[in-house]
DNA sequence: TCATTCAACATGTCTAGACAAAAAGAGCCC
DNA sequence: GGGCTCTTTTTGTCTAGACATGTTGAATGA
């Protein structure tokens, strides 16, 4: 294992793990023993156990006391390197994707959401929680809010796909967005479960008001994309915005 | 330090610097180094880091190889509570902050700037970075790069403020936004040490290129806004867009 | 005065060895 | 077979010391 240079020989060795355990090991497989590894690389258990908890934070592998290391189900990882195409303009989002219900419930909003319907209704709202894929791996987590009059027996019609060709075709309702809030915050526990990233993994949060024809609000949607799968962009056409 | 039963005792260890952390000591305090902990504690110094380790996958503190373990900005979570006042529009910001200059150089710039300049210029980019300050507390940090061409002397004259009246004022130069292009990532070393925010806390991106009254590019900047104090909010006038 | 050099100090990495704690399996007795 | 203990294996924790690397500030020198 070299020495001369960087990185940190723990960094290497997490490298080469990750990749033996990518190409060589299927889910479930336990890793060699720490004191294996440690011979097998001719460096102390101590690097070995420094490497193998980059792949523990990864998400890679789980440890067990008594048992050994145990490679977990992955899947997302390849998708990553083709980075490229990374830009999306959320108008293009809807296109290529799969969206899947995970599931819809009439609940009381928390404050932030109350507070924008305020004025039109104080009770439940229904929420609908999709996850969209895009090429095969999630990119987006959405909740949307309804306000549940606009859209009667939603829940008995709807499975899973577009909620906005869902909404034109049973409703004829054509939103627009009025305003959108965007932020970045960290993968919590259950984003790391649906998105497959890891926990505090960085996260672009966009809020919209979504109004029909005659300005109404019908919904409030907040969606949380993985932040290395996507980016916002906008366009100044020729306004006279204010740079900062 | 307990070592009878549960739990281990760089956890009791954690348990305890958080409490003081929190109580004994101001953001932006530096820590008494591990070595002093590790005597004044009876335990060694690994043991130290490994509590240490806690507090900074926890957010409470960063840390700097050869200057500290500092005690990272606490004093947003009042601002998250009085949740209103954190949408700025981008456009406001300039107003009530302080901006500090860090430096300023020409550089060759990366890639993904070099590519937005290509066709004008190929050689170095003057990058001038900034921090600033909201209320106090460090906000956004900002790396300008500039067509050296079009400000020049820009080095001999400027030593902080806003770099925008600067440019009006010296130049006669009123940029105008032509593109933005919005991210969220994990904060760098960098980014904690300036910002006074944890590691792989997430952070707001925004890169945008600004251009002369002609349309010739003259700046690409990119900035960095610590996401707890930091929203970016868009109205959408009357247009035609597409919702998500 | 200003810049450079250097030493002190901080965290980062690596090794070495020891024992604890949990899990799995072998072998035993009933 | 069923249940028991005992041994082995494996990860978890702690100590000890060494050197690398980055930062800071004081001493030095032009």
């Amino acid at each position: 294992m070299s020495r001369q240079k960087e990185p940190p020989v723990y960094r290497q060795l997490a490298d080469t793990l990750t990749d033996q355990v990518r190409h060589d090991f299927a889910a479930g497989d336990l890793l060699p023993s720490e004191s294996e590894l440690a011979e097998r690389f001719g460096v102390n258990r101590h690097t070995v156990r420094r490497a193998l908890d980059e792949l523990v934070t990864a998400g890679l592998v789980t440890r067990h006391q008594g048992r050994g290391t145990q490679v977990v189900d992955r899947r997302l990882d390849y998708r990553l390197s083709a980075g490229s195409k990374v830009t999306h303009n959320l108008a293009e989002l809807g296109m290529p994707s799969e969206t899947h219900c995970l599931s819809q419930n009439l609940e009381l909003p928390p404050g932030a959401i109350a507070q924008r319907f305020a004025l039109q209704q104080q009770g439940c709202l229904l929420r609908v929680e999709t996850l969209r894929y895009v090429e095969g791996a999630p990119l987006v987590r959405i909740s949307h809010w309804f306000d549940p009059r606009r859209v009667p027996a939603w829940r008995e019609r709807y499975r899973g796909g577009s909620t906005r060709a869902f909404m034109d075709q049973h409703y004829g309702l054509r939103l627009k967005r009025r305003q959108a809030r965007i932020e970045a915050l960290a993968a919590g526990a259950d984003d790391s479960r649906w998105l497959l990233c890891a926990q505090h993994a960085p996260l672009l949060q966009i809020t919209s008001d979504n109004i029909d024809s005659t300005g109404a609000l019908v919904e409030v949607s907040v969606s949380r994309a993985r932040a290395d799968r996507f980016s916002y962009h906008i366009d100044f056409p020729d306004s006279v915005k204010e740079m900062s």
